[in-house]
DNA sequence: ATTATTTTTTAGATAAGACTAAAAATGGAA
DNA sequence: TTCCATTTTTAGTCTTATCTAAAAAATAAT
């Protein structure tokens, strides 16, 4: 697998989060900044390679053998966040990028032993699960927390949006996942919300509450 | 910098030891397991570049910026040597392939953490100097284990060839950095030794004792 | 159902990096 | 110094992954 090859299936594998749906030739080609003649191309490839299942006109999806790779990659990647900010203290907002390019890196036995190496983590530094070696992943029941009514408490358990502003705003805030979370009062008119987190009170609104996932207490 | 042009610069520079030596275009393709013509247009690409001074048919050497570029890779790939071996418990032998992929991972922040994380080691896990981050080498004075008399005692500093073979023989003797050799016996027909190798006893061709680096005690 | 619009694919080009085969320069030996 | 063997370079080809522009298919609209 090239790096290029795998880029393509971690796409697909993120776009359809992790189900088995068919991506269109477009939708590929935007996530990975790219044109669609492009991921045609790589499509056709993969298909040869019988990574993918695509169809002429109608989408990709990807073959068991391309969703465990793909798997695979995420693996990798989530892990090296880990790493990169348990271990060497990056902030949320940093390690992206670097594990982009970490998650290519090819060796049988370094995964497991980076994976052991941080006590087996569920998942990484923005919530999100890390797929164990065969690809499957535990799912954490989780909900937004716009959804929580004012008075609950609540474990913020990760975010949906990855934007390094946002990221920023959180880790400057010193929200981080764990965070305890209580709803004070909710505005009926534009569903912002007063919170407490972590015995801090904060003005919440509605776009940041659809970003944050958080588990009820 | 591509990858391939990082291997170069590293190739240069590691065939002349880090001094400002010339390479030839058929030394340089022999250590990339490359043809010569292919070293000749890399060699024109990176003088274009200024990454090094190529005069035609006469070979190539580092400009200084190429210098610094290339002490900065080895830099990387030994520390994550250390990297592997010290925390991740890899073997002498396993890490080499994964640091020639770490190696070239770009962070301007990864480096330093890491450097910190592994408490700013001087030398890899072979011996070799680690570089500063301006380059710099702290050169350790060592010597040959051949050129030891019987009843000296040295401490095993590091090992010249680093053949896959040899490191297996290595750690599977558990002989390792740090090791303290006593010569006990020289053999002069053949310029074996047995030696004591901490607390064991070892017979060793000169084939062996002239790949490995001590310093008296 | 026939057109219009959007999406997708093909065709042809480009850049990086490598290769083979052939030409040119170098350096040593006679 | 002239010739020969070796080294190095050039020229042309290949692959991967990308792009633009144009053609073809699918979808939507009248």
């Amino acid at each position: 697998m090239t790096r290029a090859e795998e880029n393509y299936l971690k796409a697909i594998y993120q776009l359809t989060a992790g189900m088995n749906q068919r991506v269109s030739t477009t939708a590929l080609a935007e996530r990975l900044e790219t044109k669609p003649s492009s991921a045609t191309d790589m499509l056709q490839k993969l298909h040869d390679k019988a990574m993918v299942k695509y169809t002429k006109y109608k989408g990709a999806q990807l073959s068991p053998e391309g969703r465990h790779i793909a798997s695979q990659i995420v693996r990798k990647h989530r892990l090296w966040e880990v790493f990169l900010v348990e271990k060497l203290a990056f902030g949320w907002d940093q390690v992206h990028d670097i594990a982009e390019q970490l998650e290519h890196i090819k060796s049988p036995d370094l995964v497991e032993r980076l994976d052991a190496f941080l006590d087996c983590p569920k998942v990484d530094p923005h919530g999100d699960p890390i797929p164990d070696k065969n690809g499957n992943i535990e799912q954490i029941n989780k909900i937004l927390l716009c959804d929580q009514t004012p008075n609950s408490r609540s474990m913020l358990m990760g975010i949906k949006d990855t934007d390094d502003a946002f990221l920023k705003y959180l880790s400057q805030k010193n929200i981080k996942l764990g965070s305890v979370i209580t709803v004070l009062d909710k505005e009926p008119f534009d569903e912002s919300m007063t919170v407490d987190i972590d015995q801090n009170t904060h003005f919440i609104s509605k776009i940041i509450s659809t970003n944050i996932y958080v588990q009820p207490l």
